[in-house]
Parts: structure tokens; C-alpha cells; sequence
DNA sequence: GTAATAACCAAGTAACTTACTAGGTATTAA
DNA sequence: TTAATACCTAGTAAGTTACTTGGTTATTAC
């Protein structure tokens, strides 16, 4: 799992999803649009998310992408997960006996943080962001945020 | 930010510098051993903790680095941030008016989570991890937790 | 004061990821 | 039958990662 923007264009598209569930399937072309992402990166992003479950491809006019479950039980973990890269560990493979001892004790460590991120971003799902009719906002501090913010989740500028 | 095994690189060292931070400056070549990562590429992520005042240098034989700040005073949050690339925000700049309305709306959301991320890990300090004389290690269910664990933060593989 | 030890610095690189383009095929509604 | 859409494969330039090489200072121990 990595907080880049791939998985940022991942959580985003699915919040639209979320947003518009009851109108029926949401076509890519839309997406790409509101979100100013590629429509064909945005179809191998989709590719991924259907492959987990997480979503359901309707073929044809009219046609587009749709939750595979109720908003509530899609969390960021998952969407995350689902869009980033497959990743292979080869130190450790998480065994307890890994090079035995005080070597690995910062594995350790880091697993346990890792543990308590996933908790964290699996508690929180579509349905935190999306209340209808209209969205509800979660509560968070105005100024002293927005610093932090711009310089944390945002894109990277690429030249075109 | 992002986690990735850079992130993980540079919070891993510093707990290892933490957990020994009672005996004096700890040198990159024992961290390069103990964490199996080239001396060089720590120098470089080492930089960037120094000049984000997380770390300070101590040349000369019997040097290396320690933390500049207790270790409760040092969040994984800052840990990362110093560690990664520096990231530029091209769309929207935070500004409350990015092509207004629902275009953006996802935009907004988007940042709440990633503004409660940042409080989540800005909450965590490397004393959280690190207990003298022995390491409490935080407290994380069994079996459930392990499979997601070994495919979320672990390392990449490559071939030599 | 010389040698060893370490931080500190800069440049280069192969492998990989990102974000995108191009060019299709398959399915379905109108 | 046509158009709209999902779905699929291959390629690519730019950027990142993780590392190598080859230095230069600063400091301690002898």
C-alpha cells in the first residue's frame, strides 16, 4: 500500500462512484473529466478495482462502473490496496525467526505501525464521506491543516 | 508523503536510533548492517533527516548520528515527510475556489482523509515505539493482522 | 602530525513505477 | 446497424528508487 497518487486517483474516483450510486453506472468518460485523469490510466485503474470486487463494469450506452457493495462496506484500505502495485516482500516474509534477535527488532516495529495504519484506513469508508442528499464534510481544522495538507497527498507536476 | 520502502528506510533507522540513543552517537555503517541497507543510500536519506533537525552529525571516529529532539518529540509524520521527495501541488493549491462545486468536491474529501492521516501518524512518536531498558512493543492481534502486513509495507523485491 | 574513522557531498545508473497514448475487441442500448 | 461503453494489450517518456563510485572535510587516537 503507498499513499501516491495513483491510489489518491483510486480513493477519488471511487468517492464519485460513491457520490453518484444512485444514478445508475457511472461512465469512465465522466470520471475522467471531473478528475482530470487520462480515461484510459483511469480503465486500468478500474481494472484493478473490478478485479477486487470493488466495483461492477455495466457494458453498452448507458453503461459505465458501479459499487459492488453498499458504500459502507468499501474502506480506503481496501481501495488502496487494490490499486497499487503487488507487492513482494523477501526479507522476512514476516516470519518471527527472521535473523533472530535484535536485527529485525525494527521490522518488528515497523509492523506494528503498518498494523495500525491499515487499521485505521480500514475504519474509515464511503460512507464517511458520502451522506445523501447532500455530502457531509468531516470536521476538520480550517487554517493550521491546509499547510500540511498541500504539501502532503497533492500530485506531483509533470510537464505535458 | 508516501509509504514506501524509502518512508520505511528512514522510520526503521531512526527507531534503530532510538532504541540506542542512551549510548552515544550510532555511526550509518552499524545501521547499514543491521537494516541491510547500502551505506550510501542512508547517507543521502540521512541528509534529508539532518536538515529537517530530526538528526545531528558527529564526525570523526566514534561518531554517526543521533536525534536532535527525546524521542517523544519526534513523530513518524515528520519522519516521512523529511524523507521524501518533495512533492508540488499543481492542481488547485488548496485554494477554495479550484473550478468550484462539484467538481472538486472528491478534491475536498480527498484532503479530510489525507489531513487525518497526517494527525494519526503525527500522533505516533518514536517513544511510542522505543521503552528503556526494554522495547514495549505496541500491542496488535495475532493471525488476523499478519497476512494483510506482508503484502502492505514490505519491501519490493529486485533482482541483483 | 599522521592515520583512521566517520560525516558529508556530487554525479551517475539500471530497474522500476507512473501516467499516459494508441489501437484494438466485446457487449449492449437505441 | 450504429454508437456508446467496457475491456484488453502493447508501448513510452519522465520520474523515482536504490545503489555505486569517488571524492572532501572534521575529529579522534596513536
Amino acid at each position: 500500500m503507498k499513499l501516491s497518487t495513483k491510489g489518491r486517483y483510486a480513493v477519488t474516483a471511487m468517492m464519485d462512484l460513491a457520490i453518484n450510486h444512485r444514478t445508475g453506472p457511472m461512465s469512465l468518460a465522466d470520471i475522467s473529466k471531473n478528475q482530470s485523469i487520462s480515461l484510459s490510466y483511469l480503465e486500468q485503474i478500474f481494472s484493478k478495482l473490478r478485479k477486487a470486487d470493488l466495483v461492477e463494469g455495466v457494458r453498452g450506452p448507458g453503461g459505465g462502473y458501479r459499487l459492488a457493495r453498499p458504500i459502507n462496506q468499501i474502506t480506503i484500505a481496501q481501495i488502496m490496496q487494490a490499486a497499487d502495485v503487488s507487492i513482494d516482500s523477501t526479507q522476512c516474509l514476516g516470519a518471527e525467526d527472521c535473523s533472530s534477535g535484535d536485527r529485525c527488532l525494527t521490522h518488528k516495529l515497523w509492523e506494528d505501525l503498518s498494523f495500525k495504519l491499515y487499521e485505521f484506513l480500514n475504519d474509515i469508508t464511503l460512507a464517511d464521506f458520502v451522506k445523501e442528499p447532500k455530502i457531509r464534510h468531516m470536521r476538520m481544522p480550517q487554517d493550521s491543516a491546509s499547510n500540511y495538507i498541500n504539501t502532503m497527498f497533492l500530485p506531483i507536476s509533470r510537464a505535458s
